[in-house]
DNA sequence: TACACGTGGCT
DNA sequence: TAGCCAAGTGT
């Protein structure tokens, strides 16, 4: 008894209405779509994407503006090196692909800020491609239902590509719909931390449930620390240009780390090295033009 | 491979 | 409450 038909019957019962899931959802609203859900929940992107797909509707529209301006759009979403990097893929799409975003995951997979994961999931989901869509949410159903496991390892090893692989259905449209699926039990059922077992349907043959949902057991799982690092002065600084219509000067930007002018100096350098902050002379500092 | 990279909500 | 965690990518 595979666990992909209960799969997706649960999905065709359960699933949320996305838009960017909607028929009539370009292409590329998928690729945005993909890139700002990267290590950012649902809830907080949806009303960005909105604002950006109606915005730049296309690829040659992004490419158009200024790069500042797709940063600062970006709003609080965090990890502003994506919006950057959505900058330059637009730009890349329209230099190297017609305007049109590419189809398959060899072409997608060297668009800037477009990785393994995104270039799957925008074949498959945008261009119906079959297509093995491994994210976390898929990893922990995996290991869960499958090898028995609280929680997938650190990093995605070979035999987990192996065994997503071998779940994905054979027909393109069947392959579509559970991969999105899959992904959609671990965002609402089997969640990190309190998987509602009850609600899940294959509670019934999870191998992890089987073992009587053992704790995990595996290499510690490092918790990223964030209290006086770079990170968060780099975020301030970019709060604190994102506000701000003109150019700043150095002393705008003491509030971000008022303490360590060496650290502040560190995360300046950092940011404009990034591209995501560039000098205007006479020491003053705005997002890119 | 391991680490850096934002932000905010949830338990 | 202090971590934990969220549809990863680039180096």
């Amino acid at each position: 008894m595979s666990i992909v038909d209960p799969v997706l019957q649960w999905y065709a019962e359960n699933r949320r209405d996305l838009p960017w899931r909607d028929e009539s959802c370009s292409a590329w609203g998928v690729l945005v779509s993909e890139v700002m859900l990267q290590q950012t929940p649902v809830a907080r992107v949806l009303p960005v994407w909105r604002e950006w797909v109606d915005r730049w509707p296309t690829p040659a529209s992004l490419a158009l503006a200024p790069a500042g301006d797709a940063v600062r759009a970006w709003g609080r979403l965090g990890y502003p090196r994506r919006a950057l990097r959505l900058h330059q893929c637009a730009a890349a799409i329209v230099e190297h692909h017609g305007g049109e975003v590419p189809a398959t995951e060899a072409e997608l997979v060297g668009l800037p800020g477009v990785g393994a994961y995104t270039a799957a999931a925008v074949a498959c989901f945008a261009h119906g491609e079959r297509t093995v869509v491994v994210d976390t949410n898929v990893r922990r159903v995996e290991a869960r239902a499958v090898a028995g496991l609280a929680l997938p390892a650190p990093s995605l090893s070979r035999a987990e590509t192996e065994l997503a692989a071998s779940l994905v259905p054979e027909d393109p449209a069947v392959a579509r719909v559970w991969n999105v699926a899959v992904m959609e039990l671990g965002a609402l059922v089997c969640t990190a931390r309190t998987p509602r077992c009850g609600s899940c349907p294959i509670a019934g043959h999870c191998a992890w449930v089987l073992a009587g949902s053992p704790a995990y057991d595996g290499p510690p799982r490092k918790t990223q620390s964030w209290e006086g690092t770079d990170r968060q002065v780099r975020g301030a600084m970019m709060a604190i240009l994102r506000a701000a219509a003109d150019p700043v000067r150095l002393a705008d930007l003491t509030p971000a780390c008022p303490d360590d002018e060496l650290r502040r100096m560190r995360c300046l350098d950092g940011l404009v090295a990034d591209g995501l902050v560039e000098p205007v002379g006479r020491g003053r500092y705005q997002l890119p033009g």
